[in-house]
DNA sequence: AGGCTAATGACAGCGTCTGACAGTTGACCA
DNA sequence: TGGTCAACTGTCAGACGCTGTCATTAGCCT
């Protein structure tokens, strides 16, 4: 449902097994995933390790798949809380990519609460490089893109029905995020890289569809 | 494995029948898809509709998914066919976006040859309103975009692995691609209504994102 | 006609996921 | 403290997608 998940709620020695198991299988699942493979993974296997049985598994995940994201789900409800705080000053284009980075910064406590933040970074190759997973993952992209183009037209003042304007923004900016992160888990930079990649694409995207293009080769 | 199939291989029976039967359960799975929904529908239905066994749809299709995304593999090849003939003197923007209009124009009759287009059309919004299809399509989307990428790419003389540009471009075009693709698959306008929209949104795509937004709104 | 080979059907099995039912355990109150 | 209720869990059974295997059928070729 929600993506954190802290010491606030009542307590109770119920809530507290709850949490316990739940966060075990999800470190459970995200070790087995990112060893063994996603697909070689079966549920029987996690819910092994937790000594749990795998009924139980699916009361807490809606399917394997679920484990796999939930984490990027953190994420994500970060960055649209960070758009939200942006200065109505800034253009739509410098307010997405301002709530990018300071969603990065911003995150990695939230996320080692969880599971260390190497296995999360871990767990994103994984996701890129698995055909199944993503597929998930850009569905979920854009669903992620729909309410953040809601935000955006909120900003502006528009509506987004009739004006096509925030939509296109972010359908544009969200493809430069799609092959910046695609090409980061291809390489083996590590977050740093990918933040300096993702600076320069978005930079170059404006001039890029200006449509001269210039030989001037970077190489 | 290809698209095309016509009145070209050396006929003899078995591979008249084996055809039949593809044409049979893959006319069968989308209608029971279209109507009945992607989900409901059981491999085992669609095989008894062509008086075969569920073994045998494996064999033509990979997976019930890969019958679904029969048709969309079409359209893509003839939109990289007709992107690679398109004049060096476009820009890389104008060729994506003429190779489009393109392929549609083109493909009518191709599709026709295997079922009904309106058959088509509603597989299609089938595809756009069930998740589990979307997610697929969005990943044969972002597989089709890197084709598109290499073919920009050599267009220009570029090399895609150290000059960002044909990426970003082809991630920004697709990204309006998919909106309008949206947007057409919820509302009720027939296809002239989707080049419309598409040429519109096209168009406001470079002023969208150079940052500037009268509030010119068209309501 | 008869042999060769590709296509099919029938069957068994694995893995994800769901529903139903029963047992256990924590929460709350008298 | 003990008992009741609700929540959580395990077990079982089953649907469905998908795969391997093997015997059978049907087109093809000489």
């Amino acid at each position: 449902m929600d993506g954190q998940r802290a010491a606030r709620h009542p307590a109770g020695l119920r809530e507290l097994k709850k949490q316990r198991t739940r966060d075990a299988l999800l470190r459970a699942a995200l070790e087995l995933f990112t060893t063994r493979g996603y697909e070689e993974t079966t549920v029987d296997e996690i819910a092994e390790v937790v000594d749990v049985s795998q009924r139980t598994f699916f009361r807490y995940f809606a399917s394997k798949e679920e484990a796999a994201f939930t984490i990027q789900s953190m994420v994500e409800s970060y960055f649209v809380a960070e758009l939200r705080r942006r200065p109505a000053r800034e253009t739509p284009f410098e307010a997405m990519h301002n709530a990018v980075l300071d969603a990065w910064n911003s995150i990695n406590e939230a996320i080692e609460a969880l599971v260390p933040v190497e296995l999360h970074l871990r767990t994103y190759r994984l996701i890129e490089s698995t055909p199944s997973l993503l597929a998930a993952h850009l569905r979920r992209a854009t669903e992620l893109e729909e309410r953040v183009a809601l935000v955006i037209a909120e900003r502006e003042g528009l509506d987004v029905e009739t004006d096509p304007r925030p939509r296109v923004a972010v359908a544009a900016f969200s493809g430069v995020m799609r092959v910046t992160g695609r090409l980061w888990g291809q390489r083996e930079t590590g977050l740093d890289g990918l933040l300096e990649l993702t600076e320069s694409y978005l930079d170059q995207l404006v001039p890029t569809l200006a449509g001269d293009w210039p030989r001037t080769r970077g190489s």
